[in-house]
DNA sequence: ACAAAAGTGTTGCATATACACCCATGG
DNA sequence: CCATGGGTGTATATGCAACACTTTTGT
């Protein structure tokens, strides 16, 4: 392995997030916007550099504590991105992740030293975006549509103790489209995704809904 | 992006497949020899650098065709391997494929630039291997156990047509446990992953066995 | 009483699993 | 005629999808 052969030299690892969210039935994405060229004044996903004194997990752990605040998130790796010419800079290959947050837990940087804006976009109302990000945001939301009933990926995006119409209405939103109520809570009761505490939350002009919590263990 | 700041220079991007095989029944993963350090006479899985000009599939595809002289090979990207340390020379990140053949159909090298043996091993004879490589195949035989109902990554295992007994054959080899005979040809047949050529094959001493090909289309 | 939101069970269909006997051939 | 190996179907269980009415509460 010759560091100097030119082709294989100068090469980068690079971690990135589409960072969910759904607010007030809104299915949106977290986008940060580019101060310096290049794709300067572009919106891009959130990401950064892999440290030479970490994996690439240990590095988005990093990056959504710099980006977000928040510690120990569920996330998930997706999809490697490699195109040649995917950064016009140097060669750079992208190791991306899916995941979702409650927006309302974070309180997102508006400008860093690389950033001059941040914000969350509903998915139907994305510009376009920097390098090849508009392609992985597009995947990005095709694995979180097959994941979501197989994985904890949605355990960030609720406090500890959620209502079933809760929960209900945000797979609606990121799935864009209708579910059977019925089966839906027998399915994630069924395969052990969501527990019934017991408790209920009382709510004005409603009936009283259940409040349910995540399971802790690992799925899949 | 500085290429000079020492949190993330020289940074490589490796590509590297398990390349298994089944022949006379036996599970069989293709290794190679390193000729030098570090590792020096340990044996590995092939693999090589991600040239700055190719994505990592195509990579992957140059490396299999200088490795085993096949083109256009099946084989699916797994799981990135990207802890620190795990070469001693320099930061390196391991794209990890799984790939099976048959390997009559190959004439492997036995000596090249950088390795002086190659030879497939039976699984439950491995040796030691050098870098991550042992945790790494283990992940491969994992990979490749869940995979191998839903992909047609068996395809290049046979010629363009085989028989029932054979594929089933590979199929219980891989797995490592007793399936039912009936339900598996029901199965194969049922998800199209098969198909019945109305061909005959007459064997010695047997009742002729029907021919089977892969189906064209891709799966999942 | 009614509107709005939350609660809940049953049936049919499809998929997966378990299981055993007959047929062709060569020696 | 028997040993070997290849062929095949049925019955049960499980998982998934379709489907509507009742309860609570505030106005």
């Amino acid at each position: 392995m010759d560091k100097n052969n030119p082709l294989y030299k100068n090469q980068g690892i690079h971690v990135l997030t589409a960072l969910f969210t759904v607010e007030n039935g809104k299915f949106k994405v977290l986008l940060i916007k580019r101060k310096n060229q290049p794709y300067k004044n572009k919106w891009i996903l959130v990401g950064g550099a892999c440290y030479n004194n970490e994996d690439v997990d240990q590095a988005m752990q990093r990056e959504m504590l710099e980006k977000t605040g928040l510690k120990n998130i569920n996330y998930e790796f997706f999809k490697v991105f490699s195109k040649p010419d995917r950064s016009p800079i140097m060669r750079m290959i992208a190791i991306a992740y899916v995941g979702v947050i409650d927006c309302n837990k974070v309180k997102v940087l508006k400008e860093t030293t690389k950033t001059n804006d941040a914000d969350w976009f509903q998915i139907d109302r994305v510009p376009e975006l920097g390098y090849d990000h508009t392609e992985i945001l597009e995947e990005a939301i095709e694995y979180l549509k097959k994941r979501i009933f197989n994985s904890h990926i949605l355990k960030n995006l609720f406090p500890k103790y959620f209502t079933l119409p809760e929960v209900y209405n945000a797979y609606v939103s990121i799935l864009d489209k209708k579910i059977d109520r019925r089966n839906f809570r027998k399915k994630l009761l069924a395969d052990g995704i969501i527990i019934d505490t017991g408790k209920l939350l009382s709510q004005n002009g409603k009936k009283s809904a259940k409040l349910y919590s995540f399971a802790d263990d690992k799925l899949i």
